[in-house]
DNA sequence: ATAATATCGATAAAAAGATATCGAAGTGAT
DNA sequence: ATCACTTCGATATCTTTTTATCGATATTAT
């Protein structure tokens, strides 16, 4: 069966709560429960979770909390590259760096930056380093953070590299290569959604 | 006619190719080059477009751009409130308050903080001034960047404060009343998606 | 003037996504 | 043991979103 991008954007959110109940020695949960705590439908959920557990949920009881939290952990564990790059070390790149809420899906992150000042040898690195980096570290993703205006150059660079894979957060359009996988986060549009309700 | 979520997250991106070509002197513009340079379709633009401006694009030729820009502009002026606070003057509050991408949706943003050596007394206040704030500028929207471990309370002053809107940037789900509009954002799920398409 | 090309809007079709229905299975109280 | 309740999965329906088709209009080159 064919997994959706809706779903697939589900995921992590179930994988979250699911972490809560064990933490909170909760044996099992039902989708009613979980499409309560995220405001979405049931049926969603349970559509959603048919698509990659392996076991089962029980009717009358719900989902075994261990294990779907790890068959959800499988799915999302993507083996191949797991260490990120991010070009920019400015606030929102350390910010980036700092998140918790990436530990499903990130192993090592670094970053590379020109200010020198920023440098520390551990984390952060001086951009010469670049292709250094990259190849040491098997990296296949990069996030952008540096400002607008060099950021088509950033992305250039980056690919040249041999990243594959980015996440634009400068507010411009980039443009890559047809192989190359972008998303241009796109912080403007989202606020301009969440606006458009207020008005209503 | 009632216009989609899917449409309305579409427009800042319309309006920043806009401004790039009023910028190069580019009279008019097609749907057909706006969707190259998002790798949209340009039926799907067309469509989106047909949903708010004024004045019909010419068969030929394609729109004005100095009209389109002016009637996309107008649609997402939301004029009732501009103002915005953060709360949570860290790495990604601070990058936020100095995103250059807003600059269609916001007027003002302050921050708050706890901590009291991130206070400048410019952009950055002290958290016991919140409800000061918040009715002085008459603002709406909060943004959360504080750790997520005090997401949920801090969540809950802002609403008590008067705001109705709350875009939040912790890592945790939070819970709010059913007349507050919320919008959970969620990296972890940006990022989940974006190393799917690198599993395929 | 004519033909080739680009573009539009309106309507129709297709695809994706969300929700409803229903029979079956498990739980817990009486 | 029975009954009320919860929950499941499968299938069907409905809604939203995207893409295709088509006739009409403007531009450009010959």
């Amino acid at each position: 069966m064919d997994i959706s991008k809706a779903t697939i954007q589900r995921l992590p959110k179930y994988l979250r709560i699911l972490k809560q109940k064990q933490k909170d020695g909760i044996l099992n949960i039902s989708s009613t429960a979980i499409a309560n705590e995220l405001k979405l439908n049931p049926i969603q959920v349970r559509k959603d979770l048919a698509c990659i557990y392996k076991q089962d949920g029980k009717p009358g009881v719900g989902f075994d909390t261990q294990k779907l939290l790890q068959d959800i952990s499988e799915f999302l564990d993507i083996s191949e590259s797991r260490n990120i790059l991010i070009a920019g070390a400015g606030k929102l790149g350390q910010a980036l760096m700092n998140y918790t809420g990436f530990d499903n899906e990130i192993d090592k992150i670094i970053a590379v930056d020109n200010d020198i000042s920023k440098i520390d040898n551990k984390k952060i690195f001086n951009i010469n380093k670049l292709n250094q980096l990259i190849e040491e570290n098997n990296i296949k993703v990069g996030i952008i953070t540096v400002p607008k205006q060099v950021a088509q150059e950033t992305c250039d660079k980056l690919i040249k590299a041999g990243i594959d894979t980015i996440w634009n957060f400068a507010p411009t359009n980039l443009k890559v290569p047809d192989k190359i996988n972008i998303k241009n986060e796109d912080l403007s549009a989202s606020l301009t959604i969440l606006l458009n309700k207020l008005k209503k």
